[in-house]
DNA sequence: CTAACACCTACAGTAGCTGTAGGTTCAAGG
DNA sequence: CCTTGAACCTACAGCTACTGTAGGTGTTAG
């Protein structure tokens, strides 16, 4: 009666690869699904609104901890929904950060690049700039931890 | 004569960590430098330099290929520096495809919070946004690739 | 009935480090 | 001269979040 769908389809369902789906099992982020008689994964209408719900959090860039957290939360539905705020606050204040750090980084490019004559590598500007961090203009250009990918 | 530093020393030098100056070794961004008698390195103005100009990529999020890339160009300072530039060009356009993603991310952040009213988590709107990807304002939120990590 | 494809497990690899274990070397103080 | 503690050494495991591969089994269309 409820559509029961095998990984592939699950995983097309999320716009994910086939692995990911089994990965996110593997590290308990989905239940382990029953399976048919030839031992196949079959996925459930809430099996798949949760693995929807995943790929959403990591397309907005959410850590997998993060989605974790929200998940349990999930589960306690008459709960606040103040830890749900704070998560999503601690990953725009983390996009924003992240942002900051890539526009001085473009500035960076962008100065470098422009300073470029095409000339001989001897004296070009993107490599003296990149041997001597004092012909920066801020020294504030180091990128933090990691983005998250698509898939 | 030369200012000779010891593995600590050069990576205090160079901002980052010890072991990250012996992982560049391994893999062949630095060359294995003259030891001591007793079997430590000792580096020499120019793996400095060289050091410096590694971390300094990288703090301009430059994938180490890229890096590597950069660095074989400067051993033919007579070449033409077009294709440090096309490097430099393409990590541009990286870091500016990458800010894309992330304004778009902060809007869509920005929104889900907004909504909250901080009521019931059955109620959450951070919880409804991520579960249903069609409240979403954009569907362009996949992050790409990876930043670069800093010391 | 068979070919092609989707599925299964298990494990290795990606980037770019970072941390740990278990052992040596070095420089300064007593 | 000896000891102590920091800094060094190698080798390897672990991190995030997947992705790919090998070698095998299940399912389905023609």
């Amino acid at each position: 009666m409820a559509t029961r769908l095998t990984i592939g389809r699950a995983s097309q369902a999320a716009g994910c690869k086939v692995q990911t789906v089994r990965y996110y099992e593997q590290i308990g982020l989905l239940p382990s699904p029953p399976r048919s008689e030839g031992n196949q994964r079959l996925y459930g209408p809430e099996d798949i609104r949760r693995l929807a719900f995943i790929r959403h959090a990591r397309q907005l860039g959410f850590p997998l901890q993060a989605i974790r957290d929200l998940l349990s939360l999930g589960g306690e539905p008459e709960q606040s929904c103040e830890a749900a705020d704070a998560i999503a606050k601690t990953q725009l204040g983390d996009v924003e950060r992240r942002i900051e750090r890539l526009l001085a980084l473009r500035r960076e490019l962008e100065r470098m690049i422009e300073q470029c004559r095409g000339g001989r590598i001897a004296d070009c500007r993107v490599i003296e700039v990149l041997g001597d961090h004092a012909l920066c203009e801020t020294s504030d250009h180091a990128v933090p931890a990691t983005d998250a990918s698509s898939s």
